[in-house]
DNA sequence: ATAGTTTTTGCATTCGAATGCAAAATGGAG
DNA sequence: CTCCATTTTGCATTCGAATGCAAAAACTAT
């Protein structure tokens, strides 16, 4: 069947007639008779040819490629997030590029240069922040930037977020309906704007009831910082009788510490509330209580900037999709609450 | 600084050179002379140039793109190997191009067909099986496939797996010195060889102390398929006391089941083994006994192997990397139990 | 200084498909 | 059946970097 490497010009001998004929029938909307479509087809389908796309994104400066930035995968939201948007662009064409960032500013700055000169499409960057000159780099690369879970109010970059304010003002309310006084707050990374409109919006609501953080502690995003920052909280005299972790990964490290190194019971002794609902969450042992982003919204959400500004579009999207609170059972739960 | 498409032939005005020297400035092993070396590279700094990947990748026939084909990421031990095997590709030049499967025949053969037509000088298949006309595909397109953690038997095909029947006897003998007797399998999926080679170790290894499984079901990789079987083989009168579970993921399920829906204890009720190591599995919430797939490793014999043929050895590998038990508490332990 | 050797350089071509342009073929109206 | 409008087609060129080849430059040895 398939040889090694057919190209347009050998399908074009075989069906008689031009390379351009070739090339024509394989470019959507392209002018081309039946007949020599057909011709063109029938033998494309004896020879095993599929156009190259290299080639084909020489010439037309579109690799229908696009560069994923990514900064870590032990967070379960991300390969969840990676593989719906790999799934949905492929539907329509395009790959993704695979490009694992530290996540400090020079690190994302080397990638995305290496980004650039592979001239992919557009890119999605993820659990990743932009200085402002990368921002100008992009910009004047002219490539389409779509930052996912991650916001920059940078009006020159399109962003696809969860309402993240808007969440936290409902964990704050969920738990002060639930009883709690001294509710902590085991942040997201404050460099992060997720990590920060959570904090944000989580302190505005406890405020709406006259109320003040018992803590607020930076877990930056990580595990173990999360570990840590939950001994801390309950080391003292005090303790809190309810914590809002910044995320679900984090989450599962601090119920984790209460639970099994100082030995309470969650939620009985403490309520905890964590930030994503990643399918991990849902699992039985740790039935975690917690503010839905909607992945598969989020994802469409980007695909479609994309496929918009790659389609000619100049303006920004600034998009913030609702959350919404599932509650499960590692917090107390409210008679009657309502969102 | 960077302006928006600058070629070689740009630098080349600039140095006052020729396009050729340019190239041959980033073409490692090229001959160039010190002082053109050096024109020719502060003038690329300054209008900030680097090759484009794609014209090189066209004129060379490669892309320096490994296409990844993988079914699922769920399983924390894909987005664990993506990661490794992104960063240590990156570090060689060499990025990951994602092709999500569906893991059926025809599925995978589509995406491969369109991999081939990338021209990617390297395929990653994980969690993917191969039909025999898709291998022949592969080796036609003499572009080298290595198979990520599934074995093939065939002998064109590279593949790095941990030694899967090795683990399975070890699982076996562990938990028979721990007392245990009525010891049941829910494998991994049976269509998979990883499934198969644990299941066959598992019972090779009971077979070696005069034992046979309580049962074996196949819970075919996926969570709630292994819950499913959790259900049945714990509806009759005679229950198991131990179960070996084909992998972590599958086994967090089984868990889940035994001690949320059937409230029993592990391990004093039932011990628990799985198969990976995934991160989650250190979690105290399941501080899962397990089979430690040295993934590090196996990224690292996967690149190799890419790398050499890539470089244009011929000779297929076949590697198996030696697991190791991690005990945890989810199992009973037996004293003075040596692997 | 000269002849011979090695290194460096530029020219021209190549990879494979897309596309502007003009020629050819087709279609429709009169 | 002719003439004009429209569609289809092929020719030639293009994208950007790499490379074989031959000319030029730089060394080496005599």
């Amino acid at each position: 069947m398939s040889k090694e490497n057919v190209t347009s010009t050998d399908v074009a001998r075989r069906a008689g007639v031009s390379q351009s004929a070739v090339s024509r029938v394989f470019t959507p909307g392209a002018s081309v008779s039946t007949s020599t479509r057909e011709k063109v087809l029938s033998a494309a389908r004896e020879l095993g040819y599929r156009p190259n796309p290299i080639a084909r994104a020489m010439i037309t400066g579109k690799s229908r490629i696009i560069g994923l930035v990514v900064a870590y995968l032990d967070n379960q939201f991300y390969p969840v997030a990676l593989e719906l948007l790999s799934r949905s662009l492929q539907e329509r064409g395009y790959h993704i590029l695979v490009f694992m960032a530290e996540n400090s500013t020079e690190g994302v700055a080397q990638v995305m240069e290496e980004l650039v000169s592979y001239k992919v499409d557009g890119i999605v960057t993820a659990s990743v922040a932009m200085s402002n000159e990368l921002t100008n780099l992009c910009d004047a690369s002219g490539i389409p930037v779509v930052m996912f879970n991650r916001g920059q109010n940078d009006l020159r970059l399109n962003e696809v977020t969860s309402d993240n304010v808007a969440g936290g003002r409902t964990v704050a309310n969920f738990l002060v309906a639930g009883g709690h006084t001294r509710i902590a707050h085991i942040a997201g990374w404050q460099g992060a704007s997720t990590g920060r409109d959570r904090a944000e919006g989580f302190s505005d609501g406890l405020a709406q009831h006259g109320l003040v953080p018992f803590a607020v502690l930076d877990g930056m995003y990580k595990r173990e910082i999360a570990a840590e920052q939950a001994r801390t909280l309950f080391s003292g005299a005090e303790r809190p009788d309810a914590v809002f972790v910044g995320n679900d990964h984090m989450a599962f490290a601090v119920m984790d510490v209460l639970r099994f190194e100082l030995g309470l019971s969650v939620p009985n002794d403490v309520s905890v509330v964590g930030y994503d609902d990643v399918p991990i969450s849902a699992w039985p042992a740790y039935d975690l209580t917690t503010i839905r982003q909607p992945v598969n919204r989020m994802v469409a959400a980007t695909v479609d900037t994309l496929m918009s500004r790659i389609g000619g579009d100049k303006e920004p999207r600034h998009i913030a999709i609702p959350g919404s609170l599932v509650i499960r059972g590692s917090a107390r739960r409210p008679k009657g609450f309502a969102q």
